[in-house]
DNA sequence: CACGAGACCTGTTCGC
DNA sequence: TGCGAACAGGTCTCGT
């Protein structure tokens, strides 16, 4: 489930749990969740460091750590917890041991910071250069940086197809494949459209519409879908998103769906046109 | 540079 | 009921 919003709001409930407490070791129960380094050493370095700082780049969780940071994505469907109980989660891939909360969060009885993934494609890095991983995103749908006149300029210095330019990651961070439609469809433009065909109007349509759907997919705690569920509401503001054949909100014309660069792609026919 | 296909993985749901 | 196909919030790599 791991959009911008939904990595916002893991964020945000774990930092006041997580802040200032040290990893006293690491369990790894599917060695390729390590990216970097191998889990031996990944074992060995991470021991005994602090937990400095919880935050968010893009879709990787970024905590700072005494010595290193470290990256976690959960791509499709990793998962972060905290857990009182040794005995494994069902799709459990990563543990780490915390030491105790401090004196003035004693209520706080959470041993474990537990990373599950059904699907074995979430990732983690502990790294002294998080730059290396970082440095290469776009600019962040919440920073003074990414302005109207940014996205209009970055859209005409490109050709390419809007749903998959806004999916792409050194475009612009943090978007997925579902805030992407609803943007679209928030800013009445077709997810098929070419990015250099787009009007200084329309740019400023599309950057109102992508913060203002992450903002409300953050005031909702993201999206819950399936049987991967974070106790988000965002899945029931959806306005073409999984709504196929549904009424468009808007125009009460058909959502349809289609493929575009392999992802299911919706949108409202009368809504977002090719012009 | 832009795009499509294939990989990486497992679980759920849908159609026959 | 059973069984295969399609589909899933992401990203990387390779070939054209």
């Amino acid at each position: 489930m791991p959009e911008l919003p939904e990595v916002e709001t893991i964020a945000r409930a774990l930092r006041p749990h997580l802040t200032g407490r040290t990893i006293l070791g690491a369990q790894v129960s599917w060695a390729r969740t390590l990216a970097l380094p191998s889990a031996r050493s990944f074992k060995h370095r991470i021991q005994g460091q602090q937990i400095l700082e919880v935050g968010r780049r893009a879709k990787y969780l970024h905590m700072r750590l005494s010595r290193d940071s470290l990256l976690i994505h959960l791509r499709m469907t990793g998962d972060l917890s905290l857990g009182e109980a040794s005995a494994a989660e069902r799709f459990e891939r990563l543990r780490l041991s915390l030491s105790r909360p401090a004196p003035e969060e004693a209520a706080l009885t959470d041993r474990f910071l537990i990373f599950s993934d059904a699907r074995k494609f979430g990732r983690v890095w502990l790294t002294s250069k998080p730059g290396l991983i970082l440095d290469g995103l776009g600019p962040e749908p919440f920073s003074d940086e990414f302005t109207p006149a940014w996205l209009h300029a970055a859209l005409k210095s490109r050709r390419r197809l809007l749903k998959p330019l806004l999916l792409d990651q050194t475009f612009l961070a943090g978007l997925g494949n579902i805030y992407t439609d609803e943007a679209l469809h928030r800013a009445r433009l077709h997810p098929l459209r070419s990015s250099d065909s787009i009007r200084p109007r329309q740019a400023q349509a599309l950057w109102e519409a992508i913060r203002a759907v992450l903002e409300e997919g953050i005031l909702n705690n993201g999206a819950s879908l399936d049987w991967v569920y974070r106790g988000g509401e965002f899945q029931n503001h959806f306005r073409v998103y999984d709504q196929e054949g549904q009424p468009c909100p808007v125009c009460g014309a058909k959502i349809r769906r289609l493929v575009v660069g392999q992802r299911g792609t919706h949108f409202c026919p009368r809504c977002q046109r090719m012009e």
